[in-house]
DNA sequence: ACCTGAACACCGTTCAAGT
DNA sequence: ACCTGAACACCGTTCAAGT
């Protein structure tokens, strides 16, 4: 005689495994072990183990499992300088902040394109906090959102140019038709030894960075 | 009796169609009226009138007839104000029309992220002519690829945000935790009037330029 | 309420067989 | 040399059937 079943018994509730939390949790697993090109539904299924049509119950698509990864990356940036730094430091440390964190998940770019903030929470209290230093360092409201899609987009595109081979820009057969270009190539590989895109970035950054503050009123003369 | 064949008989050359540049025009025109989702394979090979297969003795994958739809596309982008315009001028206009034509490209941007100059002639001849314009405006040898690295990334990053849904900063039922971005998410929109991708791209146009521009020795006083 | 297993409608790519 | 047709090894997603 079979002893009841100890199922749902003991008046302790049943443990919810496949939750949002868990299904991120184990989501960016997979990714970190396999890479984007390893991240099946099938292969997150398998590491929650259960069949990948279980997902269907929580999750409407991969699409909003992206989404969920999205979100929950968001949380790693780093905005505290905006509650301490003057401004052109803050914007420094959250750029480069933000930037490494999406260089190791630039699959998600496009879906952040899409993400709206309204389903986002920790998406939006990096906004909120940005913004907030913004303001602090006088920043006119209206000039605010313009500024931080701009600096976004910068820090987009530069997370993809991370990842690209270093040798994108070798001419190759081609170098005589483009002298100029090939002896620029070979000036900026000279001087930096090799950290392409980081060096790019920096010059970016400050660029902008110097261009923002330009119109800013200057601290203490507020 | 049926005639001889006229296939390959008249002493005029077979005409091959299965051609590099013919498969890109066809990939451009199923892109222009289905779209990147619609372009598959099959659907490339439907409007050349091909089985799928034959698309396989001349392009080695779908990633190759993406680099070539890149290249070709790189074409389009106006390099022309970098012979006769003054630089800061110059980077705007070539900045406009790079961006205006990867927004309707922008599932192109991780194929260009990794797309070799030595295979791309036509992306080669604008690295060219961006660069003579950088050297006519006394930039530095070493700082030049940097910076068109930095500029296109900004380029890129905005291509993306261009096609973004424009109430994606709708903070919905999450404002009240979010009070200072709501707000000046509400005083952007009140100034520009729903083109804020527009606005973005301008604004931090402006400060890279800006930001770019003074390091540069004033001309005239070279 | 939530899981399984089978099925569906696709993908990109390969390859033997033809001409 | 280059095309066809069939096949392969996948995808994401749906859905009837179970518990």
């Amino acid at each position: 005689m079979p002893a009841p079943r100890a199922r749902r018994s003991a008046g302790r509730p049943h443990q919810r495994v496949l939750t949002q939390e868990n299904i991120t949790a184990a989501a960016l697993e997979v990714i970190g072990s396999r890479g984007y090109e390893g991240f099946t539904m099938s292969s997150l299924a398998a590491k929650l183990q259960v069949a990948p049509s279980a997902l269907y119950n929580h999750a409407a698509s991969k699409q909003e499992v992206l989404r969920w990864i999205q979100d929950d990356l968001m949380a790693e940036v780093d905005v505290s300088a905006f509650a301490s730094e003057p401004w052109e430091q803050a914007v420094r440390v959250w750029a480069r902040s933000y930037r490494s964190v999406f260089v190791r998940h630039t699959p998600l770019i496009p879906v952040i394109a899409v993400l709206q903030v309204s389903g986002a929470p920790r998406t939006l209290a990096m906004y909120e906090a940005v913004t907030a230093g913004f303001l602090r360092a006088g920043w006119q409201e209206a000039a605010i959102v313009p500024a931080i899609v701009a600096l976004e987009s910068f820090i987009f595109g530069s997370a993809f140019d991370a990842v690209a081979p270093e040798d994108i820009f070798d001419t190759g057969s081609l170098a005589d038709q483009s002298p100029l270009f090939t002896s620029a190539v070979a000036a900026a590989h000279a001087r930096e030894g090799g950290k392409g895109a980081e060096e790019a970035f920096e010059a970016g950054l400050d660029a902008v960075v110097r261009g923002f503050s330009g119109q800013l009123p200057v601290p203490g003369h507020a």
